[in-house]
DNA sequence: GCTTGCGTTCGAGCGCACTCGAAGCCGTAG
DNA sequence: CTACGGCTTCGAGTGCGCTCGAACGCAAGC
């Protein structure tokens, strides 16, 4: 656990803490579909993709070229991390369904996430497990591995 | 992490310990495909499949049917270990080969266990950086997630 | 002898999550 | 003016890893 330099931390760094991602666009400058896709590792394919099925909603400019924002990047880095878990793409569509519909369903996102939380809890440590396999056998072959 | 009742322990236990699979059919026992797949959490169909694809190679008795012996249930169990890891089949097939080719690959085993060994940490790591940002949005909707 | 249950082979089908390609628009550089 | 790079939409295609179904075999129990 880091200790925090808290008085002296701007409030741009703050706000890309909070939302976990140091690549998030200034406030107030936006950033345009390839500048997304290099800096979140989500193709801008899948960027699309993504938006025609309903996981994002990004504003466009007079010229119809997709402007991500805050908001919109925000969205990105969140379902790519909760497709990085492993969450099917259906369940996100649930998610954000929720969110769409407004606060009323935030006890059901809620719920929702601790759930999905348990299950990340449990893959991390099933890959644990297979790990020390996966180890087990790099010493039956005479490799070395560190602790 | 356990203290080990040394004396004592005895050698079909260490023999499972060796093999990280508690579940595993004693010596000289065989077990059906149903009960591999009850033990191991692949399903019968999958083991089937995987045999089709040259991963596994099961012996049959006088009718016919699958055999299980200990050699055939590790090697579900270390295959099945890698795959929940994220190892490709293709990989999985790679390796396989390289053990039929005989003692001459194992450099080359040792290689990919340790370079996989990596991409499994590696995949440790995101999700425990996915998991903060699910903690995160959980303490947004009020919930507690505990440490 | 017939049913039940478990196994067999093989090819085909499926669900997921992209991934690609064609055709076209827009703004800038030469 | 034209060429270019990068964006747009939309439908179709791909790769992976199963998953299923049809048709059949075999052994035990009624």
């Amino acid at each position: 656990m880091t200790t925090t330099p808290a008085p002296t931390l701007p409030d741009e760094a703050l706000e890309r803490l909070r939302r976990q991602d140091a690549a998030a666009p200034a406030p107030g400058t936006t950033l345009t579909i390839a500048e997304v896709a290099e800096r979140t590792g989500v193709s801008a394919h899948s960027l699309r993709y993504y938006e025609r099925i309903g996981l994002l909603d990004v504003p466009r400019d007079p010229a119809g070229n997709r402007v991500y924002d805050e908001r919109a990047y925000a969205r990105v880095v969140f379902c790519s991390r909760l497709r990085m878990t492993g969450m099917p793409i259906r369940e996100l569509q649930r998610y954000v369904a929720m969110v769409n519909e407004g606060e009323a369903t935030e006890p059901d996102r809620l719920r929702m996430l601790l759930e999905h939380r348990q299950a990340v809890q449990a893959q991390i440590r099933r890959l644990q497990v297979a790990l020390e396999t996966i180890d087990f056998k790099i010493a039956t072959y005479g490799g070395r591995t560190e602790p």
